[in-house]
DNA sequence: CTAGGGTTAG
């Protein structure tokens, strides 16, 4: 740690070092090792363009200048400054304690900071309107708007009047728990009925907030309205619709909106690059994000670690590994280094591709990278040793990680049970299902398709269907997944004619069949021999406005070969080459294995020739 | 003190 600190300060300028040290009052850098005792670690930074200033094992005797703020690398320094705090007397003035909370808000320990500011509170230490908004922030983010809008409540009883920014911070929450309209209610109540002025970061708030929900649209309304109110929306404004118009799959519309930016003075940033290069690498027009690349690097906008892990994760998904290896080794000769999240992509891009041994080489090698695991890597590892079917490997790095402190999420669980369900391990999936309860999780829509996908494919229909209405019950809502994973149930069992049912039964409840749900129910009505039905399903899907892919023609030509109809399945299998799709592994197998056949491989011969 | 971008499960 004593060669951090010389290093840091080493890094600066000899003259900037001094200048630094003189405006935080703190004499010169040889001062700092002899301060009185070993207290806390913290960042001082004077501002957002000031170099970091590091001082380990020491405290601030005098005020520092108004735009400073701390940054702590571990929590428990900012506890032990804290202390420090309520030891000294007369109490540090509010401002300061307001940005030791606004720190530790940083680092995201919402519950440590309100304790603390109830022990501000108990100790008579008045808050003022910067600390009363924090405190509301800090249960925005806990998702307690409850307790967001009785600190309001506190505000007005103590005569503090509430500004801008804590309406923007509650509005803020409101959006953040996908209650948009009610975020837009409390905006007109507050900023149009009462004549108050909302600033640029209440309107970003409330586009964000629109974008979050799928309200695209809306969010573009709002920008046109900005406009017209007299307020010029800013980079950010654009981002984040451009992001959102990106993830909608409305490329163009970001395109003419990130030129729109540019043609008013509002100047494109690096985000505004990563979303486009974001979204064109994952629709693999790689030539676009190159174009795109070298543009931001000719704008003056340096490509940053998102940048590059955007572009590590697309090609990962593409199995195209030892290329985004190469993009991360560009990337640290740029000076970039990879953080957790651009491993977490490089690992994830060798288990795709089953490689779980250089997965595993990718997850050792982390640490000596100077970064820590996180429950996306071991959810990542974990995943890729479940679909590798090396169980054993999954639970091993289950535990190790609980070891290491980390708290599994839904998605760990998710991941485990589902791996139990594929090799029908089904006693263990339902043991980890229960288990999540005893770690305070709630399971969502995924965790229960896992089970039930285990309880179907190993044939407990029954069981099934009463965990799919315990699902119901639990108040979360059916989606398509479970409904495909019910329908194959229902058929591997034999009961045709109650997945037929269910089957029809979707549009009433309001969710559209998928390819997938088509190609289970053809699949289902094959294997009872009904050919004629599943091939009318078939041919009726697109009218319904579902387009066949190569998995709905795979199922039906096999059903063919099932049913012995070589004509139709040739026929079929003609028309999916014409379309640009392939036979799969197990379509070729049977063919291979009529082939192979004495009665049927010599007319399905002849009939190959005609085409 | 309030607004934007990258990673995981069915």
């Amino acid at each position: 740690m004593m060669m951090m600190r010389c290093w840091k300060i080493a890094s600066l300028p000899s003259s900037s070092a001094i200048d630094l040290l003189q405006r935080l009052e703190l004499g010169n850098p040889k001062s700092l090792n002899s301060l009185p005792f070993p207290f806390f670690n913290c960042f001082y930074a004077l501002n957002k363009e000031s170099p970091l200033f590091y001082c380990q094992n020491s405290y601030f005797s005098t005020t520092p200048s108004k735009k400073s703020k701390y940054v702590f690398d571990k929590i428990d320094d900012a506890l032990a400054l804290f202390n420090h705090m309520l030891r000294t007397h007369p109490y540090h003035c509010i401002v300061e304690f307001g940005k030791l909370l606004s720190a530790i808000v940083r680092m995201r320990h919402y519950e440590i900071a309100i304790s603390l500011w109830r022990q501000m509170e108990l100790l008579e230490i008045h808050h003022n309107v910067y600390t009363l908004n924090i405190l509301v922030n800090c249960f925005c983010r806990l998702h307690r708007m409850d307790f967001g809008f009785s600190v309001l409540g506190k505000m007005l009883k103590l005569g503090i009047e509430p500004d801008v920014i804590t309406f923007s911070t509650l509005i803020n929450g409101l959006c953040i728990g996908g209650n948009v309209a009610q975020a837009v209610r409390l905006f007109d109540d507050v900023f149009v009925r009462e004549g108050c002025q909302p600033t640029l970061f209440t309107y970003n708030t409330i586009v964000n907030g629109l974008c979050k929900i799928g309200e695209t649209t809306r969010a573009v309304r709002l920008l046109r309205t900005i406009e017209e109110r007299g307020c010029a929306p800013n980079t950010i404004t654009y981002n984040i619709i451009i992001d959102s118009l990106c993830k909608d799959n409305h490329v163009t519309e970001a395109l003419k909106l990130f030129s729109e930016m540019s043609g008013k003075g509002i100047p494109p940033d690096v985000v505004s690059y990563n979303c486009l290069i974001h979204a064109m690498c994952n629709s693999c027009q790689w030539k676009e994000a190159t174009t795109l690349f070298n543009e931001m690097v000719a704008a003056n906008c340096k490509p940053d670690v998102i940048t590059y892990s955007v572009v590590v994760d697309a090609l990962c998904k593409e199995g195209r590994v030892l290329e985004a290896q190469d993009i991360l080794e560009r990337m640290i000769q740029q000076g970039i280094e990879p953080n957790i999240v651009t491993y977490n992509s490089l690992m994830d891009g060798y288990c795709l591709r089953g490689e779980m041994d250089e997965a595993r080489k990718v997850f050792n090698s982390i640490t000596n990278k100077g970064c820590t695991p996180d429950v996306f890597s071991y959810n990542i590892i974990i995943n890729g040793y479940c679909k590798a079917k090396r169980i054993d490997e999954a639970v091993k790095l289950f535990h190790e990680m609980t070891q290491n402190g980390l708290i599994p999420n839904v998605v760990t669980f998710s991941t485990l049970i589902n791996g139990m369900s594929q090799i029908g391990r089904l006693a263990v999936a339902q043991e980890i299902f229960k288990e999540m309860y005893a770690y305070g999780l709630v399971p969502n829509t995924i965790a229960y398709s896992s089970l039930l996908y285990g309880l179907c494919r190993h044939g407990h229909i029954n069981e099934a269907l009463g965990f799919f209405r315990a699902m119901q019950s639990s108040g979360l809502e059916p989606n398509i997944v479970h409904y495909n994973i019910l329908i194959d149930g229902l058929c591997l069992v034999g009961q045709l004619k109650v997945a037929r049912k269910l089957f029809y039964a979707l549009t009433v409840k309001g969710v559209h069949p998928s390819v997938y749900t088509y190609s289970t129910m053809i699949k289902g009505l094959c294997k009872e021999g009904l050919l004629n039905e599943a091939y009318e399903l078939f041919r009726k899907m697109e009218v319904d406005g579902c387009m066949r892919n190569s998995c709905s023609y795979n199922t039906m030509i096999r059903g063919c070969f099932h049913n012995n109809d070589i004509s139709r399945a040739i026929q079929i299998l003609h028309e999916m080459v014409q379309k640009g799709f392939s036979a799969d592994v197990s379509t070729v197998a049977m063919v291979v294995d009529i082939l192979s056949s004495d009665s049927t491989g010599e007319s399905f011969r002849a009939l190959v020739q005609k085409l």
